[in-house]
DNA sequence: ATCCGGGGTTGGACGGAGTCTAATCCGCAT
DNA sequence: ATGCGGATTAGACTCCGTCCAACCCCGGAT
């Protein structure tokens, strides 16, 4: 991802773009796959190697906030960002530990939004399991 | 639950009831809420003050290995363990942070088991709202 | 009754992830 | 040039969980 959309996506979501700000935008948001924060922080540091700890958190904070980014929680200890807002399952593979997106409409879910009582925001499905062939080591 | 309960559950695992392990079992199979492993050592003191951290630590890696309860990580930096090994989903309540059991057929997922390439051994809903009514506090 | 062995337990040290804070550093408008 | 406010920084700190070496306990063998 080019600086410049990095910068236009943190406008979009109304986050000023500092020089730091943009380095861990483009580092999110350029990746696929799903990285934790210090994961994201070595990376960003090969951009501004002065960038801390703290400003990296910070701004991730902000971008799930504004809802640039989302993070997710499935596997201990391990707080991943997902640069991927659109709705959509995950599945978590038990050997590797990896996080792999599964399209929303692979899956068809019933009956979420008719529980009696509480009032869903949203929603997904996480499955776990392994990937069936190549490189089982 | 009675002590008697707690041991034949352990047995029935093939984990030796001792007594901190029957202390441990008690409080989380007695517990209809989720608790994290600090709640569980908080309530084993209460009957066994000098049981330690890595005991009940140790002793939920059993019972987790054995299936005697499950371990879910669904909200930042709590893991927490679950006396229910029945399917089913979760509810967590964005409010209060806890998490709630959704019973397995309240939902109807389709398609999980025919996804190209993947072997699911195991999946569930997780839901994020939060209550309607009834007991804000 | 004593010895012995091994699983179970303990406390403390350790490590990683994330938070907090006070001081400093910009960038910008005046 | 100056002053202001937001952004950034380093480092201390907390929390959760793991690791490890020593210790304890108990059942079986003698």
């Amino acid at each position: 991802m080019k600086t410049e959309d990095a910068r236009a996506a943190l406008e979009a979501h109304r986050i000023q773009p500092s020089a730091q700000r943009l380095a861990v935008a483009e580092v999110v948001l350029d990746s696929t796959e799903h990285l934790s924060a210090d994961e994201i922080l070595a990376r960003a540091q090969r951009r501004i190697p002065a960038i801390s700890r703290a400003t990296v958190y910070n701004t991730l904070a902000t971008m799930v906030e504004r809802r640039l980014v989302r993070s997710l929680v499935l596997t201990e200890g391990r707080v991943v960002f997902d640069p991927n807002t659109e709705r959509h399952h995950h599945f978590i593979d038990e050997d590797t530990g990896r996080i792999h997106d599964i399209p929303w409409n692979a899956l068809e879910v019933r009956g979420a939004s008719s529980l009696p009582g509480l009032e869903v925001t949203e929603y997904g499905v996480v499955l776990r399991g392994r990937m069936k062939k190549r490189s089982r080591v």
